[in-house]
DNA sequence: GTGGCAATATGATTTCAATCATATTCTGGG
DNA sequence: CCCAGAATATGATTGAAATCATATTGCCAC
């Protein structure tokens, strides 16, 4: 359920919670007492301008995490809520903490984790970096990105899912997708790919 | 230099290095023997599809580390490949894994400076799902992004610095924002904060 | 099987940001 | 001081993606 390594953690560091849409989790400057997993649902961030204007910070989707700054805050610096039915494991940061201090393979794997997060992020920067849907979409294929569900895909590179029907549509006219089936595309293997395979 | 908890390391584990554009600085499947962190210049991390396509998977800029998963992967999973002219530390891997276990609250540091970027490009990757440029502007400005160069924050925020001057004018003309020089741009203040303030 | 719904897919039109152009202001170097 | 170059700023036009519309296909429940 839990990703590595916070599945190590022990039962009692874990609650796991039931919540209907628009149930607060916590206020800006609120005691940070835990982090949190998203198993179903939509968690949204928010912060609030002086002016009262609301600015979504992050919304956290099914089987991801949040609030993993709060391990090292000791307060929110955001508000937390329920933007959905949700469940979601509420993980108590003090059990955390004290097993990173305890064991340093524990914070070492923590480390590794969140690396492996900012890879992530910094590879889907990139990609909504690049202007042309074409190329944009090109290149979060062959990023792998296109397991399952398109219209999500579009969402995450910054496109509707009409646009990217139709990028994909054109990869595959000009040759540089090929499609393996409704909804399925793959990159083209080139000639010297194929050699390559075959050596 | 280096930003925390990086500078706790050991001089014997950091080498700075000047660079040409265009040198190499590790190739995928590479043993991952460093990490780094970008003085001035700008490196490229690339991949290549099977077809040859190379794709690229971050620029790290002045002032950025780049290759943490390294800690935590026997080999590199990337090209890295100077972009330009640069100057950039090169951090021992096994300099740091050591400190890490040697010292727990260096390796909770450790995961704190990277749960720090996390929460950052959390917040770019929000602002960049914002479709209308006004209001991705707004986002930018309520989230402190103004600081310095404006055609920096353009670029990052997915706009060209026209539309992004275009944006501004326009908040400033709605009134919402308030232009305090040139190049210079805050959020209004409401009366209800003012009287706020006034407590 | 079939009825309903969501995902996939494409067409027509509109809108908004990119592009190209130009002007002004600031800054740093000689 | 003055000049070059960059950042700031805005106007005109174009182009590409959003939007609105409409099928088609696949899938799950009944």
């Amino acid at each position: 359920m839990l990703p590595h390594p916070l599945n190590l953690l022990p039962p009692s560091a874990l609650t796991l919670k039931l919540l209907r849409k628009g149930v607060p989790l916590f206020h800006r400057n609120d005691p940070a007492k835990a982090l949190y997993h998203v198993n179903i649902g939509i968690v949204h961030l928010l912060r609030y301008t002086r002016n009262g204007d609301e600015v979504i910070v992050h919304r956290a989707h099914g089987n991801e995490g949040f609030g993993e700054a709060a391990l090292f805050s000791p307060v929110y610096h955001c508000d937390a809520v329920t933007a959905a039915d949700t469940e979601l494991v509420c993980i108590d940061k003090a059990a955390v903490l004290e097993l990173m201090k305890a064991d340093p393979n524990f914070a070492i794997a923590v480390s590794a984790h969140f690396a492996a997060q900012i890879q992530n992020y910094r590879r889907r920067l990139e990609i909504l970096a690049i202007r042309d849907a074409r190329d944009r979409v090109f290149a979060a294929v062959a990023d792998g990105m296109l397991d399952g569900n398109i219209k999500l895909v579009a969402a995450q590179i910054g496109l509707t899912h009409e646009a990217m029907y139709r990028a994909l549509s054109s990869l595959v006219r000009t040759g540089r997708l090929i499609k393996t089936g409704r909804g399925c595309y793959e990159l083209k293997e080139s000639v010297l790919a194929h050699q390559h395979a075959n050596l």
